[in-house]
DNA sequence: TATAGTAACAGTAACAGTTATCGTTTTTGA
DNA sequence: TCAAAAACGATAACTGTTACTGTTACTATA
């Protein structure tokens, strides 16, 4: 099964590109309509799901039950906001090392992990301030 | 609406307590069943959200679409075995200092994180080895 | 210990996110 | 330019979960 090119797939890896809020299938539908009006929903979930199985876009899962992408594949943690439910990047420095702690009393072989961190997001964290004073 | 006691309701907490391997709301049904053979499926998940909420049991999301749930509550971690999908508790060191690397360069408020291992379980790795043998 | 108020129940319908099916359209290599 | 097949749009089906409704059972008070 080769390959074929397809414009719909190409506007959606764009569409993802120009963003870094990692959104879900249903935002990348709706606005990737705005140039393919009459694209489906299925078409949607398909590329997104054969493009995630190429490595051209990563599926984060951050528990809240529906799947976000993201057109930055480099190896970097996510911020999930217990308020807003925002995902935001995180640069920090690497933790690769707990994959070796978690190795110490463990029979299997460990290939990798996920973390996410939670809490309240810059925007909230303010506001939440502003309501207190 | 002050809580009410219910034999369902301790049942499936008995039920998770004798168990260590985070089973589904669907492996709670099937097993309280037994007990009980007229419980509903609505009632399992009535209670075990009941049971999250009040912190007597603890509801794991580990990205494959389905919820775990475990009776143990004290903080530690799990591997997810990218085989066979089972989710085995791991023995580990602290490593709750990553929420102070993560909070190095974030202007929000960091207040936990999840992270679950994968890679391959020991029951899979040993059969893995012998395929290759 | 009878009773009234209401939490919890069983059964089932509804819901959200996602995947599969199917006939039609696009892409692509010869 | 034409044929094979990948990808499409439309829609049905599926899975895990939640909500609704009339009935049952728990519990505080009399």
């Amino acid at each position: 099964m080769t390959l074929k090119y397809s414009r719909q797939r190409e506007a959606i890896k764009d569409f993802l590109m120009t963003r870094n809020d990692h959104p879900t299938a249903d935002v990348v539908y709706s606005n990737v309509r705005t140039e393919f009006p009459n694209i489906s929903l299925g078409t949607v979930y398909r590329n997104l799901t054969l493009l995630a199985d190429l490595g051209e876009i990563a599926r984060l899962r951050v528990g809240d039950g529906v799947d976000h992408f993201d057109a930055d594949t480099s190896p970097h943690y996510h911020f999930v906001c217990s308020d807003c439910g925002s995902v935001i990047d995180l640069e920090m420095e690497d933790i690769g090392s707990i994959n070796q702690t978690a190795a110490k009393n463990f029979e299997g072989q460990i290939s990798g992990h996920i973390t996410y961190f939670y809490g309240l997001c810059p925007h909230c964290k303010e506001k939440k301030l502003k309501a207190l004073s």
